[in-house]
RNA sequence: GCACCCGUAGCUCAGCUGGAUAGAGCGUCUGACUACGAAUCAGAAGGCCAGGGGUUCGAAUCCCUUCGGGUGUACCA
């Protein structure tokens, strides 16, 4: 038991006392230490509801508070009851958390399996700094819940099956330098993809001939398989480094492709069930009419009239969409792992997709605690949103070496005596945790500027 | 149009499960120490918490509303 609660338990016997019937109140932390160490408004709140004199009744609770060997307690301002812990009760405290490998923190968590999607970059383009939140807040998050007894499982989601690859399939077989590939993928796959993207703009044919490879590659053609294959290795063992460096840890990485086979079963069923129908070509997940349409998200108001805003999960072309592909990772969460909760650390501006996904899963009867653990966006220094998909954007990598190299400068000038390698590691922690502290220190929800 | 996020000191932000005098870093100003307009140290100034209304003994915090910025809103993820 803490010593809060501890307070709460014998202030309850107090206010029992009092008021002649079963009571309790909350104690909190005194907001200022000057009053005390924890502090209640309980003699505030009862004399509203009994209208009578706050102080006088805080007098009479104090009178019957047992508190030997705790805290001593005298009453302030309008009747706040101010407790001051006595030292000798912190020091048995404190000698019994220290015993306690959790420190007392209680395991909230037992018995529980939460996924925790984070971080899910595409695969063959480098990290960016807009993929920093994700990756940081979603790793802290899995260490908080694996300390709170969660069974933790880090997932991570990696776009391993975009539209992109029609592009870099096509670049891979015409632009490819291997020598380059070898020494440093992830560069040389960016270059080549964006070789391809300058010249679908240039010429439309470009593009048809990338769209063909992408649909080959959909169909299982070998030589195609083999390319995506290779790139997804190299791609993993570039991201790796970064992981390696931000000690940051995954359980799996089970991304877009893995559940590919799972889609037109899923689509199906969602058909067979009811709980989806056809739309202009599309197979679509609409309204069950249950909710105000002001809090529906699958309607959306336009122009003053409501309108339905469905979740598609097939396109008129037959194709799936990342709906689709996020309901078959929920089924398969839920069933082979048994999530009991599922935390997807993604940005704020797919709220929508996720009250959508939330729902159409319940109503799939896959149920769980999913949380969208939302978060805001990274601006560029014209205060407008980075460009996920533009691919000049400051790459992480990068981010940290500065972030290393800036340590260094500053230990060299403040600590002159730390030489070599222990300077060098010192500057590796410091510029690491600078990075990881600049991101969890701020509103997770708050937008912000990055700047160098 | 509608939904969501944000609006706190000159700047960047904490505080938002309601509590007593709204905090920090940087910047500014004053002083100390100094060969130094640097670094360091000590201190000070600086806020109608975007505006208005409501609930409450008490509101930056909860509710309503207005304004400003941003995001989302059927076949991208």
């Amino acid at each position: 038991m803490t010593i809060l609660q501890e307070l709460e338990t014998r202030l309850a016997a107090a206010l029992t006392a009092v008021l002649g019937e079963p009571a309790s109140a909350a104690v909190t932390p005194a907001a200022d230490l000057r009053f005390g160490d924890y502090q209640t408004n309980a003699a505030m709140v009862l004399a509203k509801q009994r209208k009578t004199n706050p102080r006088a009744l805080a007098q009479e609770i104090i009178g019957h508070l047992e508190l030997t060997g705790l805290a001593t307690a005298d009453i302030a301002g309008p009747g706040f009851l101010n407790f001051k812990i006595l030292p000798e009760a912190y020091a048995a405290h404190a000698t019994t958390l220290l015993r306690d490998e959790k420190l007392g923190v209680p395991a909230v968590g037992a018995g529980k399996t939460v996924v925790v999607d984070f971080s899910a970059p595409n695969v063959a383009k480098p990290m960016h700094v807009g993929h920093i939140r994700s990756t940081i807040i979603g790793d802290s998050l899995c260490r908080i819940a694996r300390f709170l007894g969660f069974k933790v499982i880090a997932d991570n989601h990696i776009g391993d099956w975009g539209t992109q690859f029609g592009m870099i399939l096509h670049g891979w077989k015409t632009l490819l330098d291997k020598q380059a590939l070898e020494a440093d993928p992830i560069p040389e796959l960016l270059r080549v993809y964006r070789e391809v993207n300058t010249a679908t703009k240039a010429d439309p044919a470009v593009l048809d001939t990338c769209k063909n490879e992408l649909v080959k590659l959909q169909a299982g053609d070998a030589e195609n398989l083999a390319i995506w294959h290779q790139c997804i290795e190299v791609s993993k063992r570039g991201l790796q480094r970064i992981y390696d460096t931000l000690d940051v840890k995954f359980d799996h990485w089970l991304g877009e492709s893995f559940y590919n086979d799972r889609l037109a079963p899923l689509v199906d069923e969602f058909l067979a069930q009811g709980i989806a129908r056809e739309s202009n070509g599309a197979i679509c997940v609409f309204s069950d009419g249950t909710k105000k349409p002001e809090d529906d998200p699958f309607k959306v108001n336009r122009d003053g009239e409501w309108t339905d805003n469905p979740a598609i999960i097939r396109k008129a072309d037959g194709g799936f969409l990342y709906a689709t592909t996020d309901l078959a990772t929920i089924q398969f969460r839920i069933d082979e792992w048994k999530a009991d909760q599922i935390w997807y650390v993604v940005g704020i501006p797919q709220q929508l997709h996720f009250r959508q996904l939330f729902e159409a899963a319940a109503r799939w009867g896959k149920t769980g605690d999913f949380r969208h653990v939302a978060f805001g966006s990274i601006l560029g220094e014209d205060r407008k949103l980075m460009k996920t998909r533009s691919g000049d954007n400051v790459q992480l990598t990068d981010v940290l070496t500065e972030a290393v190299e800036r340590a260094a400068k500053i230990i060299a000038e403040k600590s002159p005596d730390l030489q070599g390698a222990e300077a060098a590691e010192v500057a590796q922690i410091v510029g690491i945790g600078a990075v990881k502290f600049a991101e969890l220190s701020q509103n997770r929800l708050t937008d912000y500027v990055f700047a160098w």
